[in-house]
DNA sequence: TATCCGTGGCA
DNA sequence: TTGCCAAGGAT
């Protein structure tokens, strides 16, 4: 057995990081809002802004009722802005036809805005105590290192990488979902992309990659995302300007942040299309709603 | 399935 | 300094 259940829960019972989210007391809202802004986002950056949007929106319906654009201030630099319109589409709905309550059912979860696969099951798994596979890019790793034997999973295979973890999870539901999170902070904590701590390892001994002399990753490189120049990068920009003020701004004040004016006209239109931005009546350019 | 969607820390 | 990487989802 590549993956001991018991040793990688014991491990994590003792070295598992103590995150608000993680706490007993943590509402399944709770657990949902942190999932979404730690998609692709880090830990050190989500926390404190998670901390601000529990104290202010404690319930799905608070964070219904904010303007869109307000939600959108209050994400600040996580990243990926249209996550926060989505999360707050996904509140309207819980408010609305879900009596307030974050289902427990993956499928129920599935439907929702902006939750995919991954978070599905981890609301599933870690609000409600439920065993899913919960697979993110640690867990990707982690399997393929302690079960496949290579150094680094290859592309994502949905089907094939969930049925991966559900072979590792024990049969009842409690520590099934245990394991998911064990998993997941191996990955963070030890079974890093870049230099893994396999000395500190609770699976060292079972490892197959350890076991095959810690082969190189072999597979198709990774395609690698330029950011210096692209459309994100400049919806960015134009995105901050409306952060950084109180009310709605001239276009002038958007077009003194990239040179090149078809590339920027064209991203300001599609911050438009998004419902990241809106005009009003008189030409100005504000956060929705905020005007 | 491949590509697009932000931001910042770190080696 | 530059490239890699970070709890993905939608199309």
């Amino acid at each position: 057995m590549a993956v001991d259940a018991d040793v990688l829960i014991d491990w994590f019972d003792t070295h598992g990081r103590d995150l608000p989210w993680r706490e007993p007391e943590c509402s399944a809202w709770g657990v949902l809002v942190s999932e979404i802004m730690l998609q692709q986002t880090p830990v050190a950056r989500v926390q404190p802004i998670w901390l601000e949007w529990m104290a202010r929106w404690p319930v799905p319906s608070a964070l219904a009722a904010e303007t869109t654009g307000e939600v959108v201030r209050a994400w600040g630099k996580l990243g990926y802005p249209r996550r926060a319109l989505r999360l707050h589409a996904a509140a309207t709905v819980i408010a609305a036809e879900h009596g307030d309550v974050v289902p427990s059912d993956v499928d129920t979860l599935l439907a929702l805005p902006g939750i995919g696969a991954y978070t599905a099951r981890a609301v599933a798994a870690f609000a409600y105590g439920k065993r899913a596979p919960v697979v993110d890019t640690n867990v990707r790793r982690v399997v393929a290192r302690a079960v496949h034997g290579v150094g680094d999973a290859g592309p994502a295979s949905n089907t094939r990488d969930m049925a991966d973890v559900e072979a590792l999870l024990p049969a009842e539901d409690a520590p099934a979902a245990k394991l998911s999170a064990a998993l997941m902070e191996l990955g963070a904590l030890i079974c890093t992309a870049r230099a893994p701590r396999c000395a500190d390892c609770p699976v060292y001994d079972t490892c197959t990659w350890q076991h095959n002399g810690r082969p190189e990753y072999a597979g198709p490189a990774k395609p690698v995302q330029k950011f210096a120049g692209t459309d994100r990068q400049v919806r960015g920009l134009l995105l901050d300007v409306l952060r950084g003020s109180e009310g709605p701004v001239e276009k002038a004040r958007l077009d003194i942040v990239w040179h090149e004016a078809g590339q920027r006209d064209r991203c300001l239109d599609s911050l438009l299309v998004d419902g990241l931005l809106e005009q009003t009546d008189s030409g100005l350019f504000a956060l929705p709603g905020e005007h």
